[in-house]
DNA sequence: CTGTTCTAGATTTTT
DNA sequence: TCTAGAACAG
């Protein structure tokens, strides 16, 4: 039953559990040599009577069980929605641990999230009972990083890199633009990065990029890339594409350390294989090809019709090349699904086959028929969300669902909006996976730009970012003054901000006013660098908010947003304090000692690393996301929303429609239908708001792909929208006589009460109006939206 | 140098 | 409609 007493949970990118389970290794447990082929293969094989084979390997179907037992040699496992996969995948890892003696550290898998990778190691763990080693699981990045770090003594960057996420990368574009004198306006920094991240899914670097020969575009592009490449190796920090691609340079280019890591991962696994790109699959043929020394010990699990990630770079090239890569591979399809009723198989393989480029697979279920498809046809987004949220109640109070049963699926996140206003009213408690990520929010992104510069002085994005924040009297023009000197050509010329700032500051270039703010801030961080090698990073954490005056700057403000601020402030604390627990517990002194230098580095990593998708899932929450982020997750009731023609397909009005982007969204479609178990609800409204504006929407074309005998049509009318229950919209006024505001004006707000229009600016039909409240709070208001349209 | 207003661009999806 | 960067006034 849904408790319908508890509070909103307010939804948003909580932080926590993200680090629960995730276990860094430091200190090295791997001896570099090259493990024994394994001959001695168990003698399980898929003859061996059930009862006579270990609990990990009991109840898998055929085609599950002869992925898991074929371990030699490449596979490729070809995986219907809700077949089993990732079962068959711990099934397979279990049986290389416990019955063919392989070491736990000789073996990969790479998984889409953070989160699947908890999950994986979760499982791995369960079906081994007690084992105490883990394999390596993560995701590409992860674990590059991971190898990275130890592998600094090859790269140009130095230890304590950083990473820079994607607004961090274009700021540093900005910076570069600014210092070639490009005008932001002609070369867009958006359409820079754009580009720059195509160049590295692929793996291009600039100097191997061959700009067409007319395109002047094209060759300043290439330039912009050689000298941003350039301005990142100065910061002493990596961007997400970089990551992979100098990984792969790095075994590419240093025999000796492929080799080690060869050796290392004997056995690599490689889930949600579609949805890899170029460079992934680069690195991947490094470490296994045969081209490269590799033992072709891979096993990647994948399934074209699920592939979401194209904008990305994602290339089902990978998938359709593999046999081709690895002669010889055994290609493996999972077709029965065990997850959703049969209409909703029927439904959803019906739209998928409209696509013309995949390989044939036929999924098939041997679960009752279940309920038909709930198509819903509603009038705007406020009844859309309405209906939604009185269902699940129905649902709920009728027939026994609890709320995590049922999610809430959407093709972009401004959806989420309506929803989340109505489940706020009906004080249901809910979930939001994705949107806004805890780690981007401005005072964490502050806090962790100063935290950056203490163990990365030559991070000069966050260090720009934060030199004046919160304000201490070192303005633009000053900033603007530093980065010059590091464009200078000079010999000895600093590269980096704090190069400037210091040198500026031996040489006494600045007013004694300047000169006394800069060296002040200077010291401050001097001083919190020398503690950070003795101290724990909570420690240097307090005294940074207290010697940067960030949260008493915060007290100030004193508003709502500020106390909000200060709360996330907090919860960073909590965060910083559990993880040093999970590091230093049962550990040595002397370990302890060693651990403590890196401890900042380290949490860095993972706070640039995880996503917006890996918060933990709660209780008992509705649980409402993207349908990119339902990727790998599965609900008795699912409902899909939005279904309408330009907002699910998604497409831009000025531009032709692309077939290869359409069989994208189509698959989108299909990933969302097949999270269903039991019931699927799809629902369309007739228009919507969109920027602020009407817009007539036709139903979606997969609503009219699915078969018309699988569906239940319902459509509401617009006067139960109107219906008493409904609440109204937003505001009303009392004694309203006109459309247009006057001062004094009384006004009821369903969220701050009563209170009266104290001033009125803008045009006509365009007014803007401050409504001072009873409570003394006073807020800006667009006169239109009051007015109740 | 700071705080305010103005404007343009974004809303497709994320490691 | 909202946000963030840019432009402007104090």
């Amino acid at each position: 039953m849904i408790d319908f007493e508890d509070a909103p949970s307010g939804g948003g990118g909580r932080a926590r559990g993200i680090f629960q389970g995730h276990r860094y290794q430091f200190v090295e447990e791997v001896e570099w040599q090259v493990a024994p082929p394994t001959e001695a293969r168990a003698e399980i094989t898929l003859n061996t009577p059930e009862d006579e084979l270990p609990g990990y390997l009991q109840n898998l179907n055929l085609p599950q069980k002869e992925a898991a037992l074929e371990t030699h040699g490449p596979v490729m496992v070809l995986a219907g929605a809700g077949s089993g996969k990732t079962r068959m995948l711990t099934a397979r890892i279990a049986y290389l641990i416990d019955c063919l003696k392989i070491s736990p550290y000789r073996i990969l898998a790479v998984t889409f999230t953070n989160k699947a990778a908890m999950e994986m190691r979760q499982r791995i763990g369960k079906a081994l009972q007690h084992s105490v080693a883990y394999p390596d699981v993560g995701t590409f990045h992860s674990i590059a990083v991971k190898i990275l770090r130890r592998e600094s003594q090859h790269l140009p960057f130095t230890q304590p890199f950083v990473i820079y996420d994607d607004s961090d990368q274009l700021s540093l574009i900005r910076s570069v633009l600014n210092k070639l004198g490009l005008d932001t306006k002609k070369t867009s920094p958006k359409a820079v990065q754009a580009f720059v991240n195509r160049m590295k899914c692929d793996g291009v670097e600039p100097h191997e990029f061959q700009p067409a020969d007319f395109d002047r575009s094209e060759k300043q592009m290439k330039e912009i890339y050689g000298v941003y490449q350039k301005a990142l190796v100065d910061s002493n920090a990596l961007d997400f594409g970089e990551i992979l691609c100098i990984t792969y340079r790095l075994f590419r280019d240093q025999e000796a350390v492929r080799k080690r890591y060869q050796s290392l991962y004997q056995f690599i696994h490689v889930d949600e294989y579609q949805d890899t790109n170029r460079i992934q699959y680069l690195l991947l043929s490094m470490l296994t090809s045969r081209k490269w020394g590799g033992h072709e010990n891979l096993c990647v699990v994948g399934d074209e019709d699920q592939s979401i990630y194209k904008w990305r770079g994602a290339d089902i090239g990978n998938i359709l090349d593999f046999e081709n890569e690895y002669p010889g591979a055994k290609v493996i399809k999972l077709e029965q699904n065990y997850r959703s009723s049969q209409t909703i198989i029927r439904a959803a393989s019906d739209v998928i086959a409209h696509n013309t480029e995949r390989k044939r697979k036929t999924l098939w279920t041997e679960n009752p028929e279940g309920d038909p498809i709930q198509r819903i046809h509603v009038v705007d987004e406020r009844m859309e969300a309405q209906w939604v949220i009185a269902e699940i109640q129905r649902l709920g109070r009728e027939q026994g669902y609890s709320l995590n049963d049922m999610a809430i699926l959407y093709r972009t996140h401004a959806q989420s909006r309506q929803f989340e206003d109505y489940l706020r009213r009906e004080k249901l408690p809910y979930q939001m996976i994705g949107g806004v990520r805890f780690y981007d929010r401005k005072e964490i992104k502050d806090i962790l730009a100063y935290l950056k510069v203490l163990i990365n002085p030559s991070d000069s994005v966050s260090l720009a970012r934060i030199i004046n924040v919160p304000a201490r009297g070192i303005g633009k023009t000053t900033l603007e003054k530093l980065e010059e000197l590091t464009h200078s050509k000079e010999p000895d010329a600093p590269t980096t901000l704090w190069g400037a700032l210091k040198t500026s500051l031996d040489q006494n270039t600045w007013n004694a006013r300047v000169h006394n703010k800069l060296s002040d801030f200077l010291t401050k961080i001097e001083r919190m660098r020398s503690r950070m090698t003795t101290e724990l990073v909570s420690d240097v954490y307090h005294e940074l908010l207290e010697a940067t005056g960030y949260v008493s700057e915060l007290k100030k403000e004193g508003t709502v947003e500020a106390e909000s601020r200060i709360e996330n402030l907090e919860e960073l604390d909590n965060l910083i304090k559990e993880f040093e627990d999970e590091l230093l517990r049962g550990k040595t002194e002397d370990e302890c000692l060693t651990l403590k230098p890196q401890l900042l580095g380290i949490f860095l990593e993972r706070t640039s690393l995880v996503s917006s998708t890996d918060d933990a899932m709660e209780g008992s929450t509705l649980k409402m996301m993207t349908l990119h982020g339902c990727k790998g997750l599965e609900f008795p009731i699912v409902f899909m929303v939005g279904l309408e023609e330009g907002l699910f397909p998604s497409t831009r009005p000025w531009e032709e429609v692309d077939e290869e982007e359409m069989e994208e969204e189509r698959r989108l479609c299909y990933v969302g239908m097949t999270r269903a178990e039991q019931r699927l609800y799809m629902t369309h409204a007739n228009s919507r708001r969109v920027w602020g504006q009407f817009q007539i929407h036709e139903p979606s074309r997969f609503l009219s792909e699915i078969p018309k005998e699988l569906v239940h049509q319902i459509r509401l009318i617009p006067q139960q929208a109107r219906s008493p229950m409904a609440p109204s919209s937003g505001f009303s006024l009392s004694g309203s006589s006109g459309k247009h505001p006057w001062i004094g004006q009384e006004i009821r707000h369903p969220q701050y009460g009563i209170g009266s229009i104290h001033q009125v600016t803008g045009s006509e039909g365009d007014e803007r109006v401050v409504v001072r409240f009873k409570s003394g709070l006073e807020k800006k208001f667009l006169a239109r939206f009051l007015m109740g349209e």
